[in-house]
DNA sequence: CCAAAATTATGAACATCGTTCAATATTTAG
DNA sequence: CTAAATATTGAACGATGTTCATAATTTTGG
């Protein structure tokens, strides 16, 4: 073998991550080992290691192309309701972000298996990439406003889309995850045909805290 | 060797316990392995599938214990605020939650690391574990209800402390592992000396929710 | 009380994992 | 075209979960 690719390096690198989606969605993350990539596009292990300084940095780069795409898509939702109601936009939102959990389960439930604790520091890119996620909430939240926003305004929101997305993310999570009690037994067996509880639970938050916040004005 | 230990059945699972308690504490979730346990508790590593039958279910057990010194903790928290003002006292129960997440952070943890789809049918007491752990909230928020609560009413008290519950959890979970922008740099460096931005954030979602849900009755 | 059956712990083995690195094959530079 | 630089390999190391025949111990029953 031995045989040089004709792949630079970027190209390597998008073939390795491209692969690792893959696996990750059909394999689920467990699976998701440089031999198991290595095998997807022709390469021996050691090769990812040319690439990538471990399989947790390659992780994290995985999940940066999965926190990018749910950026994309909660960008779409938030564009697609401009013009309609604060609330109606919110619970979109929302049902945008578990729609994204459903369809892609495995790396939206990949982004949640690491430990940022001792990377995060050298690698801002990726809190940049956090930060980028909040933004369509932001703006929505800045829509509702009437007057202009004010700087005390300003900061006022982005600690609200944070409480905001924090709670609907909790919901999200412990909902899919099996961590709430069940109610309806049925939709243990089959979540995506049952959502129910799901967006009882997300309306009603929204609209608490929306009635809060017209309130405030 | 090959001498047989004095120890019986549950002893013996209650040392193993007890030990991967201490391991996860000190060394983290990575470092608890059947290897790790039988030389903390001298034993050799085949020993422990004579009490568990994979480390998968050990772990949950783990969780077990986890969960329940939770509960109790909650519990304690709830019973010291009876009659206080509804708002002082899941501001105290929320604290609570973060103190004991802060204190057993890598049992904390474990808690999430394990996808449960696979193994939660067969574990019921898991199940009521879980369940058991809403009560301390669910009780507060029977305490606040003036009239008598009819069975209509526990069903929405039930949903609510859900919401509220995967609320505090979501803002709690996503702050304590870094996966929030960070609004204050210093704080990133030591938590636990800097609550100030999860105080604020849960202060706040709890009002909101209270002022709503005062205003329904 | 002792031999036979049942139980319990052992240690070696297997496959797999992340990771390292000297050796080799290929490309680039002079 | 040779020599330096680079890319890829394959083998190896230590550690993991797990299995299982073997050996040690306890229990049983006559």
């Amino acid at each position: 073998m031995a045989r040089r690719k004709d792949h630079t390096r970027e190209e390597l690198k998008a073939l390795i991550l491209q692969s690792a989606w893959q696996i990750v969605e059909e394999q689920g993350l467990p699976q998701l080992t440089a031999r198991n990539i290595g095998k997807a596009i022709g390469y021996v292990p050691g090769t990812i290691y040319n690439v990538f300084p471990s399989m947790e940095i390659l992780q994290l780069h995985l999940n940066g192309i999965t926190l990018q795409r749910l950026s994309d898509h909660l960008e779409k939702s938030s564009k697609a309701t401009q013009g309609k109601p604060l609330e109606k936009r919110l619970q979109t939102l929302a049902k945008a972000y578990l729609n994204f959990a459903m369809e892609f389960q495995p790396q939206w439930m990949t982004l949640f298996a690491q430990d940022l604790s001792e990377i995060k520091d050298r690698e801002q890119w990726y809190k940049d990439l956090i930060n980028n996620m909040f933004s369509p909430l932001e703006l929505i939240l800045t829509d509702a406003q009437k007057s202009p926003a004010s700087v005390r305004r300003k900061d006022q929101i982005r600690k609200d889309s944070q409480i905001l997305w924090s709670s609907v993310h909790g919901i999200t999570y412990l909902w899919m995850t099996g961590k709430l009690p069940i109610t309806d037994i049925e939709s243990q067996q089959n979540k995506k045909k049952n959502s129910q509880d799901w967006e009882y639970m997300v309306s009603r938050l929204i609209n608490t805290y929306i009635a809060h916040w017209q309130n405030e004005k």
